[in-house]
DNA sequence: CAATTTTGTAACCATTATAGTTACAATTTC
DNA sequence: GAAATTGTAACTATAATGGTTACAAAATTG
């Protein structure tokens, strides 16, 4: 439905950051990883960093880390940083207010969509970035066969991380 | 999030069709209630058509009502309808093999939207047509004050309905 | 049978959200 | 001061949805 991976990306992006521990990760190396440019990761960033999932931080040695315990940051934070108002619309216009449906539609839609949010919210609250990757663990490796790497740092880490 | 209102207009249409009863409704007096173009309502009465739950027929006198009982007719069925294929999305492009998270997240998220889905499946499922036309009686009458009119129709009905 | 009505359907345009790209100032490290 | 990196603006591209016009096919009416 919704032609919109965000959600599956900013997961994709916590899980990375949670997988490379205190080092920051670099918005270049981040969309190498997701296959898209690093302004599209910068962008999403900045809404994870909004929300206090992320701190960034400029200058060379710079980038990203998590803000936050991995395994206390659950999916519906990461749901509700990226503001995404629901899972379904209303209306774009009103309808009729000379039908007798039409005049009330909204309202009883409104509570059946408010159900289903609520349900939807219900599920991502108890799957944690931890979790996620946990359950990325053993497929990685079973599948790739290969080392985990997830770039080319000398490991040294920037000492000050701004904060959001 | 999606910037979609496909589920609340198919809502909103087969509650008048409930509404209204054995009568067909013409494209026309629809969209007029739904305030959209009457050939927006004929492509999402195709699909509806295609999924069982209306039946259409052409010429004068012609209109779709409803094929079932719209107390056995669940939101679930509506939104199966229409084909949404999902809540979330996952990426566009395939995310990096070279990366450990990269190459095993999207089976992880796969599983987690499947969660989402079911659980968004499960609230459409226990809600019918009939609960929703139930819940718009009482608001529609103390709002509007009005004798529940739906349309200009000299209230006979054609005698054929042609099956989807 | 001929006129009228209505759906089915194609073709096209408009709008919006998302994603991708380039460019550059501000910040930070070395 | 040079180099690296984020923050951010501006623009383009792509895709889904919705809106509009037009017309053939089907059904009713007289």
């Amino acid at each position: 439905m919704s032609t919109n991976s965000r959600f599956a990306v900013a997961v994709h992006v916590l899980s990375l950051m949670a997988w490379s521990g205190e080092e920051p990760l670099k918005s270049e190396q981040v969309a190498e990883s997701v296959n898209t440019n690093p302004v599209v990761i910068r962008r999403m960033l900045l809404d994870l960093a909004q929300a206090g999932l992320v701190v960034s931080q400029t200058g060379s040695m710079g980038g990203s880390r998590l803000a936050t315990d991995p395994a206390k940051t659950t999916l519906l934070d990461v749901y509700q940083a990226l503001e995404c108002g629901g899972v379904f619309s209303l209306h774009r216009q009103p309808p009729s207010r000379d039908c007798p449906v039409g005049v009330n539609i909204e309202t009883v839609l409104g509570e059946v969509l408010k159900e289903v949010d609520s349900a939807v919210e219900l599920v991502l609250k108890n799957i944690t970035i931890d979790d996620v990757v946990q359950r990325l663990k053993p497929c990685g490796t079973l599948t790739t066969g290969k080392t985990p790497r997830l770039g080319k740092s000398n490991g040294r880490v920037a000492k000050i991380l701004r904060t959001a």
